[in-house]
DNA sequence: TTGAAAGCGATACCAG
DNA sequence: CTGGTATCGCTTTCAA
């Protein structure tokens, strides 16, 4: 800076009000962008957020980067808070919550300006780093009881449980609930809450549930499930898939045995991925506003820091749309 | 850091040391931990980049995060520099190569060790930027004839002839081919290089291609490709597609124009993404170490910073493996 | 093994 | 509108 300070013939100050857009006169900004574009000079970011106190980071943590609901919401995030010159810090937990825990204290070191988690259960340890870290926090894709700061998401047993009614409506009665054995996957647990709920509420029998494979379940754990849900259901006639991936694999399935979907068997997904519209049968589903998620997030955290105190207050928790979405399917 | 020295009452400089794992004595060690772990003290990492010259940062450009081949590659690369307490900077180029030339100016700012791009294309002002910032740069995905400094990839028109060879040996004769109708994607339209140069090789006259939808194409764009492809070459035996998401796609519009796969026509993928291996039929593709591309590129960059000069000039192009797959769809 | 002082490259603040 | 100076929090370097 100071070599196009020299260039320029002006102060080191110059050059970084004309860097900061501030008011500069045309005249020697004109002097100071020629000296920057002849040495090809690149401000140090380190040196700025050391120096102002803040930085442009904001720290973002999914579960997986893989996953299409997790990138939109990426996406999202990305489309509001890009444009205010903020650098995304992107981590994937694995589902993990210590390996959450693990990336929080690693991501804090960078001082971000907030940070947006997926989920509402965290390790107390990670709940400590945060409060410590005294800035804006998200909690994503649920709606925690008790959120740590703000929220931005839907109660994913209560979507699971419209998605039974909805069934039951179609007057399946025989319903099995596909998903993961482990507990890794926590809005995937939620659904199936939702689900034993609703048959309950609805009177439709005793469950049929299959917990099958590491959570979350993909497309290639969805043959197993329904193999291993019809041995011990034989007569069931609609399935609920904790995702639209296990629903494919499942579907899949019922081809390869010769069953029909859904004149035989019903199959039904959660998550409108790309692959419940383009499926042969396309797949009935439970659609989520993923990329907006992320936008409502990048807005919460914009409007937390802006109004410092008093704005945010305003509106803490941001309760996202879901809805099924009737297909071919069931 | 000052507060930590005092409770522990030692200097900052020994804090700074017990955090770096330097030679301390065992009992002043356990002091500024507990020192630490008391206040919860984080230490900051921009003032430590400033101070030391170097920060902890990989800038790593992707084309998309959603895409899984892509998210693989970012996994692998994690694998490799997250140990090395290595911090990604992740952005996704949407497939702009205007958009890859912001996000690197826009990393450049945080000074990062190294960065990984994908592909063998970029603006002028890329490569003036990369030039500038002499740091080691991979390109990955591809085998640029004239790489900026090192590369990790593959031929993608040689994988793509590998398929119409393998298409050719399998009896097919009227081979058509399916990819997005924007050059977007470069690798995409290497792949489509690659099969015209094989159909003229193997004399498999003349090439049916159908360019149809914003590249990448993916599921939702295999269905009407494949339609436009029988009307105006009805009698296609098979139908290669620029990636497994499109395969898929076409495969789902056969079963729905009531063609069986592969008996009345085959189709290919390319990629081996989970759903060729879900799929009914699963797909015939080309499998790709993804995964491999990130860990290859992760220990290229390492080398590249530890043997300065030296070492890194043993080696600056790795070439990845790849296969065609032989499943049910051709 | 530990400490003191200098300085990394920018910005905040106050003068002119 | 522009410049000087102090300073952000840490590491480097050198000395004890």
């Amino acid at each position: 800076m100071a070599d196009v300070a020299h260039i320029a013939r002006v102060s080191k100050m110059t050059v970084s009000r004309v860097l900061a857009g501030h008011s500069v006169a045309p005249a020697t900004r004109e002097r100071v962008e020629q000296a920057i574009a002849q040495l090809g000079y690149v401000a140090d970011a380190a040196a700025g957020a050391l120096s102002s106190g803040r930085s442009d980071f904001v720290a973002v943590l999914v579960p997986s980067l893989a996953s299409s609901n997790f990138s939109d919401t990426v996406r999202g995030l990305t489309s509001v808070l890009e444009p205010e010159g903020l650098q995304l810090l992107l981590g994937d937990t694995d589902y993990g919550l210590e390996r959450e825990e693990r990336l929080v204290r690693s991501m804090l070191r960078y001082q971000p300006r907030c940070i947006a988690l997926t989920g509402s259960q965290h390790t107390d340890g990670t709940r400590h780093l945060l409060e410590r870290a005294r800035i804006p926090v998200v909690e994503m894709w649920d709606l925690p009881a008790k959120p740590i700061d703000l929220a931005v998401g839907f109660s994913n047993a209560r979507a699971a449980r419209e998605m039974v009614r909805y069934l039951s409506a179609k007057g399946y009665r025989k319903i099995g609930f596909l998903c993961g054995a482990s507990d890794l996957d926590r809005r995937g647990l939620e659904r199936l809450k939702g689900y034993l709920q609703e048959m309950k509420a609805q009177g439709l029998g005793e469950p049929r549930v299959v917990r099958l494979g590491e959570s979350p379940i993909t497309m290639t754990h969805g043959a197993p499930a329904l193999d291993a849900l019809l041995e011990q259901w034989p007569d069931t006639d609609a399935v609920m898939c904790v995702s639209d991936m296990s629903a494919f694999g499942a579907i899949m399935q019922c081809h390869r045995r010769g069953l029909r979907v859904p004149r035989d068997i019903a199959v039904a997904g959660f998550g409108n991925f790309e692959v419940a519209l383009c499926s042969n049968p396309t797949i009935t589903t439970v659609s989520v506003d993923a990329y907006g998620i992320g936008r409502r997030t990048g807005e919460l955290l914009l409007a937390a820091q802006a109004g410092s105190t008093h704005a945010a207050r305003a509106q803490r928790k941001v309760v996202i749309d879901y809805a099924v979405v009737e297909r071919e399917s069931a």
